[in-house]
RNA sequence: GGCCCCAUCGUCUAGUGGCCCAGGACAUCACUCUUUCAAGGUGAAGACACGGGUUCGAUUCCCGUUGGGGCCGCCA
């Protein structure tokens, strides 16, 4: 076995719901480095007891991740030679590590009620000092003692019993060197009244079980790291190296990015805008406001339409840079040019309209048929599109796509074109743009005359058709913009959209036609006004 | 309150003592192109939080201040 093998980190959420961005980011920084090492990935699920029905809690979790493409070689669904993987079942090496610990003095009984610990703390914090540190007074320290507390009706935890002087020197891959004193440190519970351990302790152990070298997680773990150093180094264990992202914060802001405060969120324009943009593509598919997903997790960006490659290469420039300049990656190009040591230290906020130019480079560097294969789900769900698709639809859908180009940023945007897939008489007009171009003084006259022209042109394609257009204008010593807006507005039912004559051309001559006709007589007549 | 972390344009960042009166990207603005909306092209505006040191010389090193964040649970 050689040296890469050897580096194995994980990441351990808890199932809590959906996968927030700051686990994302969290979960590809390990796998990009871990890609780049040629180690393992692990996937532990840091769940409790009483979380029931383990599948369908991890789903969001691991749906998530296998969108991103980031795959995990040991863990749910794929098993792994340090099995179990999820830490609700590993309580039997936990309740053994709490055994040692206390067997070795590095962990006592503890038989103090919560309220005496409450009142202990209180006091500590309003004293000048301001540290708490347990008094242990209701330590047991033998037989005898446990057997006096329990008398009274006691019952104990298990605390750490933390060192009282000397330091802790941490050298962390992205901070550097971090010191703490001991004596600040408290005595953590590791163990409940009840028996269940806390999670410090069962992180820690886990980590050691599992071999983890590399502890890569977000800088709120930091100030806990002396306690599971003091964990590990009194099991014995060889301590993994530690590296401390910093946090995603808000957009606009240097706070954690939280799940639960996405009504303020919403109050930044450009993520109102961004939330705004997938809402209104999925009501249209039928997503009633209700069901889409927080756009501080991931499903929303899956739900609304990115590619899993922009958001990866968006995140992974959130708190690291290659150099001054690169900033479109591919996955492959990101494992081969990621490293911790160019892991920022300062928090980095979340930028909707970057994360916006990032898709839609992206989505460009696609071929058509990709895009084409992307989009078209949208026009069935949306209903208009029936499946299986005519390859007459097929051609229009490829053409539409080439020729809107960039428009179309997330997949969805299709929809914005929606008016080529649904028949003549059924096109939905924008009023304003429709009273404006359509019902102008002599529009309809000119549009109707040019129409005329559309009949035996031939053939009905883009050169030809800007030719014909420009002969016709000429002709009636009128500027272009005096027809094209209407025949915009009367082919596609709005003032804005790609090139006039590719559009034309992609709706063909028949429906042009219809479509002109139908335009005249809805502005010829006066019941609509 | 204690401890820990952080601090370059609005945002993401490059920068590890002189190449920087600070470079790139997104956003903004102007001009240009143009059948609309984008895109493109050209250009503009925009930052080293502050105060002390160290040094011939600090964005870069040290100290302090200020500001921001995190942790201090029988939560994870």
């Amino acid at each position: 076995m050689n040296a890469a093998e050897n580096v194995r980190v994980r990441i351990a959420p808890s199932p809590t719901g959906a996968m927030h961005l700051g686990l994302v980011r969290t979960a590809l920084f390990n796998w990009l480095f871990v890609r780049g090492q040629g180690g393992k990935f692990i996937l532990r699920i840091d769940d409790t007891d009483a979380q029931r029905n383990q599948a369908e809690v991890v789903r969001p979790i691991l749906e998530g991740l296998r969108w991103l493409g980031i795959d995990w070689d040991e863990g749910p669904e794929v098993g792994g030679a340090y099995e179990p993987y999820f830490q609700s079942e590993r309580s039997r090496w936990h309740a053994e590590a709490v055994e040692r610990l206390l067997h070795t003095g590095h962990a006592y009984w503890d038989y103090a009620t919560p309220e005496e610990i409450d009142a202990e703390r209180k006091q500590a914090i309003e004293s000048k000092q301001g540290v708490f540190r347990y008094s242990r007074r209701w330590m047991a320290e033998g037989p005898g003692e446990r057997h006096r507390f329990e008398a009274q009706g006691r019952r104990a935890v298990v605390r750490l019993k933390m060192p009282s002087a000397g330091r802790l020197e941490l050298d962390d891959i992205v901070r550097g060197r971090v010191e703490f004193e001991w004596l600040r440190e408290q005595d953590h519970v590791i163990q409940r009244q009840d028996g269940t351990v806390l999670y410090h302790l069962a992180s820690a152990v886990d980590d050691a079980q599992m071999r983890i070298s590399h502890v890569i997680r977000a800088e709120e773990h930091l100030s806990n790291t002396p306690r599971q150093v003091f964990i590990l180094q009194a099991l014995g264990y060889p301590m993994p190296r530690f590296a401390h992202l910093p946090f995603v914060a808000e957009p606009g802001s240097r706070n954690k990015l939280s799940k639960r405060k996405l009504a303020q969120y919403l109050r930044n324009r450009d993520f109102a805008e961004l939330v705004e943009h997938g809402r209104r593509l999925l009501d249209r598919v039928g997503v009633g406001p209700e069901e889409v997903p927080n756009p501080v997790t991931v499903d929303f960006y899956r739900e609304a339409g990115f590619l899993p490659e922009a958001l990866v290469n968006y995140l992974a420039l959130l708190g690291w840079a290659l150099d001054d300049h690169s900033e479109l990656f591919s996955r492959e190009e990101l494992v081969a040019a990621f490293s911790l040591e160019r892991v920022n230290r300062s928090p980095a906020s979340f930028d909707p309209l970057k994360l916006m130019a990032i898709e839609v480079r992206h989505m460009l560097a696609l071929p058509v048929e990709e895009r084409v294969r992307l989009t078209r789900p949208w026009l069935v769900r949306a209903g208009l599109v029936l499946r299986p698709v005519a390859p007459q639809v097929e051609r229009t859908l490829s053409a539409v796509v080439e020729a809107a180009g960039d428009r179309i940023k997330v997949t969805g945007d299709i929809l914005d074109y929606a008016g080529f897939f649904t028949s003549d008489d059924a096109l939905e007009y924008d009023r304003a743009a429709f009273e404006k171009r359509l019902r102008a003084p002599g529009a309809t006259d000119l549009l109707r005359r040019f129409r005329d022209r559309l009949v035996s042109v031939e053939p009905f394609t883009a050169p030809v058709l800007e030719d014909l257009l420009a002969r016709f204008v000429a002709e009636e010593e009128v500027k272009v913009g005096a027809v094209i807006h209407a025949l915009r507005v009367a082919l596609t039912g709005k003032p804005v959209g790609f090139g006039m004559f590719e559009t034309m051309a992609i709706l063909g001559r028949e429906s042009c036609l219809a479509r002109i006709e139908r335009a005249l007589v809805r502005a010829e007549s006066t019941e609509e006004r």
